[in-house]
DNA sequence: GTCTATAGATTGATAGAC
DNA sequence: GTCTATCAATCTATAGAC
C-alpha cells in the first residue's frame, strides 16, 4: 500500500530529472528504499509505471483546469461576449505550477509535464499527449473563439508558440537543474505565472502579421 | 573520410529523432552503414561523437548569428537610437531554420538544435549550452538594451519564454515525429519565421506588467 | 582504416522461496 | 507482498587479425 506510492514518488523524481530512459528500475527502487522486483510485480513493466506516475496528478489537475475554461467560457456565453484571451491562458496555466498548499512532488511533477511537449522520447511523449490532449483542444477552440479575425493556421500556430514558453517557464521555475541558468532571481510563482500571461497575452494579441502571406 | 561523414550524418539523424540515450552506436553505425568499432576509432567515444555532430553544423550557424547580431548593435549605435527588438530576434532564429539552399541535413540538426534548451538529459544540454552560450549572451545584453524600462528580472524571463517559443517552432517545423499535431497547415518557412518574430516581438514589447511587484 | 569477436557492465523482467 | 537469484538482451568499448 505504501510501497506503491513511494515507488511512484522516487520515479516522479529520476523522470523529471533525468528522463525515461536514464532512469532505471534499480536506481528507482534505491530511491524508494524498496526491493527492485516490485515495480513489476505493482504496475507490471517500467512503461506502465511511468504512465502511473503521470495519471494520478494529471487526472485531478486537468479536471481543475477543464472546469476553470468552462466557466470563462459560460460566463462570456452569458453575457453574450468573447472570451478574454488572458483569462484563457491563466486558467490553462496556473493550476500546473501548484496547488495552494505546495506539495512536495509537485516541482517535479510540473517538471515532469513541462516534457509533453518538448520531449521527443516517444514513450514519454505518446502517454503525456494523451492525458494532455482534451485540455489542449478547448483551450486552442476558445482562443479562436477569443481571437476573431486570426486564420486557423495563425491561431495555431500562436498556440504553440505559448506552450512553448509555458513549458520553459515550469522547467525553469521547478528543475533544481536549470539552476545555472536563473542566476539570482528568486521569482516565486505567483509572480512568474503573472509575467508569463502578460508575455502570452501580449504574443496572441499582436496584429502586426505582415502581408506577405 | 568519407566513412566520418556518414557517421555524422546517421547520428545527428538520431539523435534528433529519438534522443541521446535511446540512440544505440548499433543504430547508428547500421544507418550509416559503417562497421560497429569505427565510432570509436573516429571519435573516441560515444559522447565525443554527439559533440562532433553539434560542434559540425553550430560553429558557422554561432558565426552567422553573431555576424548579423553585431551588424544591428553598430548601426543602432552608430545612429545613436535602440536597436529595434524585431531586428535582434530576426537575427536570432532565421539562421537556424536553415540556410538558403536546404541542405538534407538541416531539418534534423535543427530539430536537434531545439533541445539545448528544453532536453533535460546532462549529456546533451551540458554540450549543447556551451555551443550556444556566446551568442545567448550576446542576444540577452541588445534586448536590455532595446527594451529599457524593464528591469533585469522582467528582461530574463521574457528571454526565456521567447527561448521556449523557438525552440517549440523548430520542433514542429523540422520533427516528422510531430506530424500528428501539425494538422495539414504546409506552413513554409519564412512564413513561420514572421508568425514567430511577430509573436515574441508581440510578448516583448508587452507594458501590461501588473503593479503586484 | 576496417573488420570480427568479445569483454564487462547494465538493463528490464521473472521464477521461486518465504 | 517481499525477497534473492538469475536470465536474456542490450549497451559501450576494446583487443587483435587483416
Amino acid at each position: 500500500m505504501d510501497t506503491k506510492q513511494e515507488i511512484l514518488n522516487a520515479a516522479e523524481v529520476l523522470f523529471a530529472r533525468s528522463g525515461y530512459h536514464a532512469s532505471s528500475m534499480r536506481a528507482i527502487t534505491e530511491n524508494a528504499g524498496v526491493n527492485l522486483a516490485l515495480v513489476n510485480y505493482h504496475f507490471g513493466s517500467k512503461e506502465a509505471l511511468l504512465e502511473a506516475v503521470i495519471a494520478r496528478r494529471l487526472r485531478p489537475l486537468n479536471e481543475l483546469r477543464l472546469k476553470r475554461l468552462k466557466e470563462i467560457r459560460n460566463r462570456s456565453g452569458e453575457r453574450n461576449m468573447r472570451p478574454d484571451p488572458e483569462e484563457i491562458l491563466r486558467a490553462y496555466i496556473e493550476p500546473i505550477f501548484g496547488s495552494r498548499e505546495p506539495e512536495r512532488g509537485w516541482a517535479y511533477f510540473s517538471n515532469l509535464i513541462a516534457r509533453a511537449f518538448t520531449e521527443s522520447d516517444e514513450i514519454v511523449q505518446k502517454i503525456l499527449l494523451r492525458h494532455m490532449k482534451p485540455v489542449n483542444q478547448i483551450m486552442l477552440d476558445m482562443l479562436s473563439d477569443a481571437l476573431p479575425g486570426l486564420s486557423d493556421e495563425e491561431i495555431f500556430w500562436r498556440y504553440q508558440f505559448l506552450i512553448g514558453a509555458f513549458g520553459r517557464a515550469i522547467r525553469l521555475n521547478s528543475s533544481p537543474g536549470y539552476g545555472r541558468l536563473k542566476r539570482n532571481f528568486e521569482t516565486d510563482s505567483e509572480t512568474l505565472i503573472t509575467m508569463l500571461v502578460s508575455f502570452s497575452t501580449g504574443g496572441m494579441k499582436t496584429t502586426g502579421i505582415p502581408a506577405q502571406r
